[in-house]
DNA sequence: ACAAGTACTTACTCCAAAGTATGTATCATG
DNA sequence: CATGATACATACTTTGGAGTAAGTACTTGT
């Protein structure tokens, strides 16, 4: 396997990097600050987009809108709204949205042992 | 707990955020595009700098070294230089970076899935 | 003598992600 | 009659993350 020399450019070896690396994968789907948070809150339960806004207030309400059609449109969530006012929209995780609750329990175990200084 | 109405920034909104949600404090250490990816070539065994670079070819140098930088400041890998010349780097995983391998697993065993179609 | 390999550093630029600030439709409530 | 709650949308601006390109110091190989 011989270096390639200068012939690629940056985008061409990033789908060198996507098929070779399963983590560069999952981070093209989850790989953005927010996303794992809404999944997280959306993994103790089905949330209205009005509860996931008090549960991480730091979010903006035009990132929280964004990320969640993104997280949609990747098939990781479901969205459902029923057509009464005030509207009562649900969004909860789909099937491989579920699948990343391993990833996502990990996740939280390790920030508890670190913020219990299991790791100093 | 009253909803405090609007006297906060989105900078002390963030430091609430931290403390409530465990994901938060895990993304403001590896919440990037590349540090998962790092950690996880990382995590098949120690790697000199200039293998890191060959096995990211996607990367650019002055991102790769960031990175290590940073990751290093956070105490999940360990940088180690022998005084000879040619340079000889090494990195490998702190404690807290080992901790971390479940977090990458599960990273790594979903893309698995998901590229087979499991989810589906 | 000159290129190549090592592990970086620094300066400059750029674009997309994120923040700020509004607007919208509908109804209930005071 | 105006405010609040709901779930968004949209225009504008800003920031910083990321790319490009070049340089550095030292030695080995040809």
């Amino acid at each position: 396997m011989g270096i390639a020399k200068e012939s690629s450019t940056i985008q061409m070896n990033k789908q060198f990097a996507l098929a070779q690396c399963p983590v560069t994968h999952l981070m093209e789907k989850i790989g953005s600050y927010w996303k794992p948070i809404i999944l997280y809150h959306l993994s103790t339960g089905d949330k209205r987009y009005s509860e996931l806004k008090r549960a991480i207030p730091a979010i903006t309400e035009k990132m929280l809108i964004q990320h969640l059609k993104q997280l949609e449109a990747d098939h990781l969530l479901i969205r459902e709204s029923k057509p009464v006012v005030p509207p009562f929209v649900t969004y909860r995780l789909s099937k491989a949205g579920y699948g990343l609750l391993p990833v996502i329990q990990a996740m939280a175990d390790w920030s508890f042992k670190d913020m219990d200084g299991a790791f100093q």
